[in-house]
RNA sequence: GCGGGUGUAGCUCAGAGGUAGAGCACCACGUUGCCAACGUGGUCGUCGUGGGUUCAAUUCCCAUCACCCGCUCCA
């Protein structure tokens, strides 16, 4: 089924999900806009996400899996920040190579590590070593996007827009202790825009330039930091299936040993295998990643390295003196119950908002046969949107344009409307069209005015996956659309 | 960054060196009483962009941009 994906993208940009960005230019490579549907859909699926982490979060409770009760607070810091964050945090070192490539082998390769590269030209061993080897210059790759602050841009202004939002709430945890009365454990989340210059954006909106990030940073005791470290792995990953990604298309995966980042000790990801991937290949909708103390203390003392006998220590400089100093604040934590000082551990969720609406839709694509008028089966295309994402959740038709419908279906429209509920009218063109069109785009519940509105103040309600029909009071239709966001 | 493919109406596509077509969609009117209805009428394109060859280019040539596939890359 390698033409689901081309399928999908035509259904978004025809239906206004999602649009190439700067399109009437000729686009502009891993840059996409969200049309009104799409803007929909996805603030939908942040809004689930803020709603679950930080609005309906009771920090009275403990949650079943949890090893006990704890705060959640929110957060939304600048993109672009102080430049020594990001030579504190590792991205300046580590976004930022100079690459090398072979015009004669099509190699590529980075340019310190040509001379434990394999050339692919035999028998010579580096990349330069045979006769017919053509190594370009070392060219710079910079993976963060720089940028100049003032109007004067010398290089003294130059800044980076943030490929992570993260460093944010790292650099603010003492903000957030000091201010807002939390005690440790406790997370700071953050949802917004990042930037990283890809090498190849490529599958749509999955590898963008510029997309959404929606992470947080869990603060607790080392002692506790497994466990939550687990709970997290497996919370985040039930909102997917709760969300509808119920399928065996979602995996979590823990990390091998040797694929842990630098400064992790244990990380999983949230997977799914999107149309656009070979059989068997997931794709990262979040990564779940035990950070340990890495950045409190990068953020304090500069940035680490792991030494010979594997402990982090800053990286020091040709004189002596950590290559990137920390920001010298005192970072630690002081519980005044236990009277202990100590360093958080960190559990990091971070999840693409952008993968993730596109996993959602991916997964809500379908196609099924249901039958015409005439009896006959008729291809029908929809959206299998979990309500609380779709981007409408209502529209309303008169059966007819006649017999005092249309004014009927107007006024309920408009009573959903009040309710604060997206919702659309139509009275074009016959029923059966409209309901397709509605499936089309993910709207789940469909309310049909008909000749016995009129007498008794009653509607069809149709279901959008089962096609099946009630009849409610037009007075209770609000009433039911809410209870079934709740679900 | 490299190699291959693609680019014509909102969508799917046809087309030929002589200044563009179909189906669907969309809009109007009428009809239509629950799953992509029917009739009549109507709107839509600088043929991806720039340049060249030619009396004439959307068609041939070059460049460029975007998308797709493969390679490379992916803290």
């Amino acid at each position: 089924m390698e033409n689901t994906m081309e399928k999908i993208v035509a259904l978004c940009k025809r239906r206004g999900f999602i649009f190439q960005s700067s399109e009437i230019y000729g686009g502009l490579n891993g840059f996409w806009d969200y049309g009104p549907l799409g803007v929909e859909l996805k603030r939908n699926v942040k809004d689930a996400w803020w709603k679950d982490m930080i609005t309906h979060h009771d920090e009275f409770e403990t949650p079943p899996g949890a090893p006990q009760s704890f705060s959640m607070v929110g957060l939304d810091c600048s993109i672009i920040m102080h430049p020594q964050v990001w030579k504190c945090s590792g991205h300046y070192d580590l976004f930022h190579d100079f690459m090398v490539d072979c015009k004669e082998c099509k190699a590529r390769f980075r340019a310190d590590h040509v001379g434990s590269s394999e050339c692919p030209l035999k028998p010579s061993k580096h990349p330069g070593e045979h006769d017919k080897c053509q190594l370009t210059p070392p060219r710079e790759f910079n993976l963060m996007f720089k940028t100049y602050i003032g109007a004067l841009s010398g290089e003294e202004g130059a800044a980076f827009m943030r490929p992570e939002t993260a460093q944010g709430m790292f650099v603010n945890f003492k903000n957030v202790c000091d201010t807002q009365r939390v005690r440790v454990p406790f997370g700071i989340a953050q949802a917004g825009k990042s930037f990283r210059n890809e090498i190849t954006p490529r599958n749509f909106t999955f590898r963008s330039r510029e997309f959404e990030q929606m992470e947080m940073e869990f603060f607790c005791h080392p002692s506790q930091s497994f466990a939550w470290y687990q709970y997290w792995r497996d919370r985040r990953y039930n909102w997917y299936v709760n969300l509808g990604l119920n399928s065996t298309r979602l995996r979590l995966r823990d990390h091998a040993q040797d694929e842990l980042s630098h400064y992790s000790v244990g990380t999983a990801d949230i997977e799914y295998a999107f149309p656009f991937l070979d059989q068997g290949d997931f794709g990262e909708l979040e990564g779940v990643a035990h950070r340990g103390d890495f950045d409190l203390r990068s953020h304090s003392e500069g940035k680490l390295v792991r030494d010979a006998a594997g402990h982090l220590t800053p990286e020091l400089g040709p004189d002596g003196k950590p290559k990137y100093p920390g920001s010298g604040k005192d970072l630690s934590y002081f519980d005044d119950q236990t009277r202990e000082r100590f360093l958080p551990h960190v559990i990091e969720p971070a999840a693409g908002a952008d993968r993730a609406t596109l996993a959602f839709l991916c997964e809500a694509y379908t196609e099924d046969e249901q039958p015409d008028d005439s009896g006959a089966m008729q291809q029908r295309v929809l959206l299998k949107l979990h309500p609380r994402l779709a981007p409408l959740k209502a529209a309303v038709f008169p059966l007819v344009k006649k017999g005092g419908m249309p004014e009927f279906a107007l006024e309920l429209y408009r009573e959903i409307k009040r309710a604060g509920i997206p919702c659309v009218y139509d009275q074009q063109a016959a029923i059966g069209k409209r309901y397709r069109r509605q499936d089309e785009i993910g709207t789940p519940f469909c309310i049909t005015v008909d000749g016995q509105t009129i007498d008794d103040r009653t509607v069809t309600w149709r279901d959008r996956d089962t096609l099946e029909q009630r009849r409610l009071p037009a007075d209770r239709i609000v009433e039911e659309i809410v209870n079934r966001l709740k679900t």
